[in-house]
DNA sequence: CAATCACATTACAAAATTGTCATGTTCACA
DNA sequence: TGTGAACATGACAATTTTGTAATGTGATTG
């Protein structure tokens, strides 16, 4: 959990650092926008307390050159009444604004919700076609419909999903799904198939469990 | 999917940007080392192929400096008799090695599986003491045990882990995990947390999970 | 074209999960 | 110190998940 400020005025710059430190964060600060890039190029941080004002690139600079390599969640600081300047924050892809003078408990409170938020929202999908699945929260959609799944159909599906367009066979399947890495004489992956069939192909055109005769099973598109 | 390839004979990159577009990725190349860090800098990619003998840079050098700022998976290729070479990019942290002259069934064999795993392992990790929660694989251990736990119990624990520190109300834990927003008069979080008591703190002297008597509960270290 | 093989489908039962309730325990305060 | 409120715990039942087995269906092959 490391805090980079890019804040030139000294005083403001380590009451932050001191106060996020007692907090219980790391936090490391700097006083121009071309320095922050170069840490933020170097070293990857938690989160970033962008100020507006800066000597060299201004805020919205530094904002725009790091969203080309970077999605770290960023708190602009922006002076008083520059109310219209959040849009431009916003089209930039700042996560939140915090207008000078500050208070502390807010700007904590704004850091632990945002961090709350990234470290929820890290996406992590595996799709095809309109079949998604979000790794981190546990969720399957289908045209954008939520499906519940058990524990068992999903983690089935995202051995699919990881496989998609391959041939897959049952020994794999059970090897990889099951941790049963001998043959059994039970058919327990085919109803396993058909139940992960019966929620997210039937009564859709468009199926995505394809049978491949003789050989396994094969999730993509075309059969 | 975006693939960037390091490689100072053109014949060699021509070819390879040829067959992975071909192979449905897109694909980049550069020649020189320098070149392909300011690439890398500036743009996200999926997988690098990075060549050991380069004009300016060489791949190690390379290496060096990219696992500074970035995970991306790496493909080595190296000469052919430079199996000692092996150790040295394993502990630069470079996931996969070929040796010129290479196959480029193989090559695609090892981007395919690279892709999958990298896909697989984004660690997306929730953790307190001993007790961690990988969000991707849904898997949860205490002191490096696995522990298994229902759905409703996983979503209970990420929801604690989430907001560790602070107190969480009965209210709160109704509307996150249960999405029940009004009082109901029965004990089933109670019920819930005492489940998930049994199989994360029970049997450890260092209790997790804390009752705030006449609030809620607690995940913290000190109670 | 019939026999066989591979897979689909359904039904059933065992096991796990989940919610409810009755009862036990602990804590805070009078 | 005793009493009630707040919480813990264990038992139960409803529900869901999971594996097994019997039967149905369609494709392949001799």
């Amino acid at each position: 959990m490391c805090i980079l400020i890019i804040e030139d005025e000294t005083k403001i710059a380590s009451y932050l650092v001191k106060g996020l430190i007692e907090s219980g964060y790391t936090a490391e600060c700097v006083h121009s926008g071309l320095e922050g890039l170069e840490r933020l190029k170097m070293k990857s941080y938690s989160l970033v307390i962008l100020d507006v004002m800066l000597p060299d690139l201004d805020g919205w600079d530094v904002l725009k050159i790091l969203r080309q390599f970077s999605k770290v969640p960023v708190i602009f600081l922006t002076a008083k009444d520059q109310i219209l300047d959040r849009v431009k924050g916003l089209e930039l892809g700042a996560d939140d604004y915090l207008a000078k003078p500050f208070s502390y408990i807010e700007l904590l409170a704004r850091i632990k919700s945002l961090l709350r938020r990234q470290q929820y929202n890290q996406e992590n999908e595996l799709s095809i076609a309109s079949l998604k699945m979000d790794l981190t929260q546990h969720k399957v959609w289908r045209e954008d419909i939520l499906i519940d799944l058990s524990k068992k159909e999903f983690n089935l599906l995202r051995f699919m999903l990881l496989y998609q367009n391959e041939i897959i066979t049952r020994r794999q399947i059970a090897s990889e799904v099951w941790n049963i890495n001998f043959d059994t004489d039970t058919n327990f992956i085919d109803v396993a198939v058909r139940r992960l069939r019966s929620k997210i192909d039937d009564g859709h055109d468009l199926k995505l469990i394809h049978t491949i005769r003789g050989l396994g099973y094969k999730l993509s598109v075309q059969a």
